[in-house]
Formats: structure tokens, C-alpha cells, sequence
DNA sequence: TTGTAGGCGTTATCAC
DNA sequence: GTGATAACGCCTACAA
């Protein structure tokens, strides 16, 4: 037979004082004697009472809550992005409402209407591939509720957003390839309405033309990272009369799925056919031939950043938030 | 300007009804006139009112939102148990709150008491690899939230817990390393106070015995799952003066550390020493020299059984329930 | 130093 | 069919 948790009425009705002085004890309110205070602090022990936050948020009209929103936990940088949102906002007793959209926009409407009827304090998203409308988020910052983007962000639209700096990036391994003797680098990019696939094209891009390369529009692709059409994208650059010998991919998961191919079905261009990813998955260090590097982001510290930002704007609701590109430095890693 | 949330508040006054009206109309209440509700509907929408959870949860005392804690996300079968798990919750109107307690003892109780003063009406877990210690979780089943294990409990603690049928799964893996000619079979087994190992531990002799092969103590070897240790293990194995052909082992991420470490430090006994891990981790398909094979989980599954029975207990508490183990066939995978 | 009272948004009970 | 009211647990001005 459960007893129901214990109540500040417990302890004051067991104590014979008012429900506020316990209140105020509890808080080590300054006007309360030292032995009623103690007296309090070992009833509420005794009763092994646990304040209750539904009471708490409800009347502070305040959560301390935060949400993150992410496309999939199966993808290990949004995996530890969240290791890092979390841990600034539990330094700040902050709790973290986790959710996947699952690349799914019906979802993530559906997400973020749930986490505003919980009434979080302030949400933290990658929106998701179909996401071409912003008014489910535009309705949580009307009703005070801020949003940071990351990782993913509409390229037409002006919001805060914490990213890698992936234009840098993308000319850091042109010039690797460069300096490899490649010179028929090819580019399979990402989703091309994201501001985070633009800025990788344009760094692919500036890379070629300040190694005075041509951009060749045969040697460039886009996939929306679904295995078929990562399959397809390679397909295509390896039927050309003059197949690319370096490709720099938009992100790791979709270079696990090129090279698979490259080794199954292009046999002759494997392993030669060098390779620069994003992400610097550590699982590359179990394979044989791992692909020549990748561009190792930071997701644990844009998590970190994302959230001090966040609780930054949740503290100053009234400081006007001028939109920003937030990047952080990736950094090229060879295997 | 961010204008406040709405409430029935203001829909009874902008249509001078009572709130009680209102509350009736928007849950579809028998007795409200149908011209009333159509109003109630529409000034609604109107005024974008979403409902204040935080004020249902405490009225109702009964938060609609379950506990899971992990290990890790890290590790794909927790990330994959989570997703049944939330399906089936939110299929259900619940909400679910992840914890991951990083294998920390003090880190799981933190995020228990976190729960718990939320006010989950239930929780799923995966102790850590340092959990010795059950009261934390005791505390809250008397509180009235039931408590339900999975992948991982003490040997000597009495809970339900739900998990792969493992000593099945170990004894198939010893039969398929028999008719491959394997005589000398080592194992390299998790913490030995998990029910989970020890179960393994049986299955692997049982199907030794079945074999009439006998249990060779030297080729049975422990890890805590870390990296160095793993790493320990297998060197153990490896310099016996008389090697073993073939390996079962806890886990998947196990085994990857494994054959890094066998390709690496021991390439004459690499690839051709066989491998059967527990997971089927779908990266294996990335790999030019998977191993054998591995014991295939059903983490989906059991995340989605383990929502469905916490629902179930959530829905009638007094019903009175008798700890069992219950568990999911596991499928031999070859790659 | 301690106590009283009002209120946060919602639902349920009971009266009209 | 609709409305008034109490209650959930906690906090906080204000009163004593």
C-alpha cells in the first residue's frame, strides 16, 4: 500500500506550526529561528518528504525545464550534443524533456506542441529533413518560449543558430586533397535548403578556386542521406567517363554507406578512392582501411554552448536577442 | 512581447460563460449544447489556447509521464529501446523523460530524484554498471510509482525485469561454433552480479556440455565493458599457450574492441579466430570482415513490452504483482 | 519570528 | 445545460 508523498501541511500539522514556516525553513529563509528551522529540516527527513514540482511549477509558473529536439539519437552527434545540453542545464537545475523527430515533421509539430503544454522554459532544435515551416516554432517564441536552432536551420530564415564552421572545414580538406595530387574532387552534399549545406558548398567551392580548380557541375551531388539515395549520389559520380578520385561528404553516416558501395560495387576504385567525411565517428578506428579523414565537429561543446545560451536568454527575457551564426571549429582529422 | 498563454479563463470571459463551461466543452462533456461547444471550439483556436499542463498534472496529481533511465545513449540497443518505449507511451498520451545515468551510481540516484519529484507515475531502468544498491528505487516504489527492469538486475534483488532470453542465445552460438569444428571456446562475460551474465555464463556451459566439451576456466574471462579491460581480456585469451579458435562474447561493443585489438596485436590469429557477439550492431554491415556472427536483440520490443506492462500496473495499482523474469528470444545473425 | 490568506489553471461536485 | 465553488501543494506579500 503506496502512502502518498508528504506535504509541507505534514509537517506543519506533525509540528503544530503554519504551512509557511515550513515553506521558509525548507528555503533557509532568513527570519526563521534556528531551532524551528532544525525541528523542520528532520521532520521533513523523517516524513522523507520530496517537494512536489508539479505544485512548484505551477505556481512559479516556471518549469525549470528545458527541451531538445533532434532529428535521431541514433546518430551519435545528436547523441552527444544532448550530453552536453544536459550538462548546463542540470549545473543550473535545469531538466532536459528529450525528443526525436525522427526526420518526421508531423512529429516534430507534435513534439513541440507537447513540450509547450509542459510548458517548457526554452526549447533547443535540428529541425527535421521535411521541415519546410517554421510556425509551430514561431508560436513557442510568441508566447515567450525562446528557440535556438542548431545544426540545421531553413537558409531563408533568420533565427539564432550554433553550428560547425563548416565552410572552413570544406576548404581545410579541399587543400588536403589538393595537396594528395587530387584534381577531380567530387561533393555530395546534404539537403541544399540548409544553411549548413550551402556553407559547405561554398567552402567546397572557394577551396577548388583557390587551388585554381574547376568547379564541375558533373562532380557535385546532393543526397537527402537516406542510404538509397547515398547509393545513388556515388553511383552517379562512379559513372562518369571520369570517375572523381577524392569525394568529400557531407557527414559520416553517409560516408559509411560510400564506401560500403564503393567496396561492393566498385571494387577497382576501392580503397583508392580517398575520402573526407564530417563528424570523425570514433567507430572509424575499428575498421581496416579507414576512409583518409574526417572533419571532426564538436558537438558535446556546441550542446554546452547551446544551452548556456539558452538559460542566458530564459534569465533576460526582456534583453532584446538580435539573430546570430554561431559556429565552432572543426577540426580536419586524419585516420 | 511575448503575451501569456492563454487560458479557459479567457475564453469564459470573452464569451461570458463560466470556466466551468468551458472546461466541459473542450473535453466533449455530455451535457453542453452543441451551439456552446462549437464556440468554446473556435474561440479556442481563436485565442491559440493550448492547455496548461503544469496545472493538470498538479490538479490531477498524476503527471502522464514515465521515467526511462539508460546507461548510455551511446549504445544503440538502449537509444532503440527508448524509441519502443516511447511509442508505446506516447500512443498512450504519456510523456517520457530519458535519463542517461553514464554508468554513474550517483548520477542514477540524482536522476531518480528528479523523477520523483517531478512526479513520473513510472519508471523503466537499466541500473548502472556501479549500482549496488537499491533503495533509491525502493523509495519510490513506496511512494506508489512502480518500478520496472530491463537488460540489467542484481542477482539477488527480487524485481520483474525484462531482457533477451540470453542463455538460449549463448547456448546456439556454442552449437554453431561446434559444427564449424571449434573445440576450444572462450568467453569473455560482463559484470558477474548481473543476472544477465550469469545467465550467459549458463547457456555458454550448457551448450559446452551438450557438446561434451569441457568447461575450460582459463577460457572464461570477465570485463566491466571498458575499453582497457576489454582489451585485457582478450590478451589474457590470446596468450595462453593454447589460444582459442573461437569467442563468444557479452556484447557487441565488446567485440568491436576485440577485433581491433586481435587485428591489431595478434594479426596471425586475425581474422581467422571466429566471433559471435550479442547486439547485431547494423554497422557490422559496414565492415569488409564482419565477424561470424552475432546474437540478434530485440530492443524495440523489449522497450515497447516494457511500456505496455508499466502502463498496465499504472492503470491498476492495486492489482498485486508478482516479480518475473520475462524475456525475448534473441536471433543468431550471421553476417 | 511566525501566521494568514490569496492565487496559480484546471477539474469535479453539486446546485440551479 | 450551465454556473459557482472547492481543491490540488506551494509560495509570498502582508499582518500580527
Amino acid at each position: 500500500m503506496p502512502n502518498k508523498p508528504s506535504t509541507i501541511k505534514d509537517i506543519a500539522k506533525m509540528l503544530n506550526i503554519s504551512v509557511s514556516t515550513v515553506s521558509k525553513a525548507l528555503h533557509n529563509h532568513p527570519n526563521i529561528g534556528a531551532i524551528t528551522k532544525e525541528r523542520v529540516l528532520s521532520t521533513a527527513k523523517q516524513l522523507n518528504y520530496i517537494p512536489n514540482k508539479t505544485a512548484i511549477h505551477f505556481k512559479q509558473q516556471k518549469t525549470f525545464t528545458l527541451g531538445i529536439i533532434v532529428p535521431t539519437l541514433l546518430d551519435h552527434f545528436y547523441t552527444i550534443a544532448v550530453d552536453g545540453f544536459e550538462k548546463v542545464a542540470s549545473n543550473a537545475k535545469y531538466t532536459v524533456l528529450i525528443g526525436q523527430n525522427q526526420e518526421s515533421f508531423q512529429r516534430e509539430k507534435e513534439l513541440v506542441s507537447v513540450m509547450q503544454s509542459n510548458r517548457i522554459d526554452g526549447l533547443l532544435i535540428a529541425i527535421s529533413k521535411e521541415t519546410d515551416n517554421l510556425d509551430h516554432l514561431r508560436r513557442l517564441e510568441q508566447s515567450g518560449i525562446p528557440v535556438l536552432f542548431f545544426a540545421r536551420k531553413p537558409i531563408n530564415e533568420v533565427y539564432t543558430c550554433i553550428s560547425s564552421d563548416v565552410y572552413r572545414a570544406a576548404k581545410d580538406a579541399v587543400d588536403l586533397f589538393v595537396s594528395r595530387n587530387h584534381r577531380r574532387i567530387a561533393f555530395i552534399n546534404g539537403p541544399s535548403h540548409w544553411t549548413t549545406s550551402r556553407d559547405r558548398y561554398l567552402g567546397y567551392r572557394d577551396g577548388l578556386l583557390k587551388n585554381k580548380l574547376p568547379i564541375v557541375k558533373d562532380l557535385i551531388r546532393e543526397s537527402d542521406l537516406s542510404t538509397p539515395n547515398n547509393y545513388k549520389a556515388l553511383r552517379e559520380l562512379m559513372q562518369l567517363p571520369n570517375p572523381p578520385s577524392a569525394i568529400l561528404l557531407f557527414k559520416d553516416y553517409l560516408m559509411l554507406d560510400v564506401m560500403t558501395c564503393l567496396r561492393t560495387e566498385f571494387p577497382a576504385y576501392y580503397p583508392s578512392t580517398e575520402l573526407i567525411g564530417y563528424g570523425a565517428l570514433p567507430l572509424f578506428s575499428h575498421f581496416e582501411h579507414p576512409p583518409l579523414a574526417s572533419l571532426k565537429e564538436q558537438p558535446f561543446e556546441i550542446g554546452a554552448k547551446a544551452g548556456s545560451l539558452l538559460l542566458e536568454w530564459i534569465d533576460h527575457p526582456q534583453q532584446e536577442r538580435k539573430p546570430q551564426l554561431i559556429s565552432l571549429p572543426c577540426k580536419l582529422t586524419l585516420f
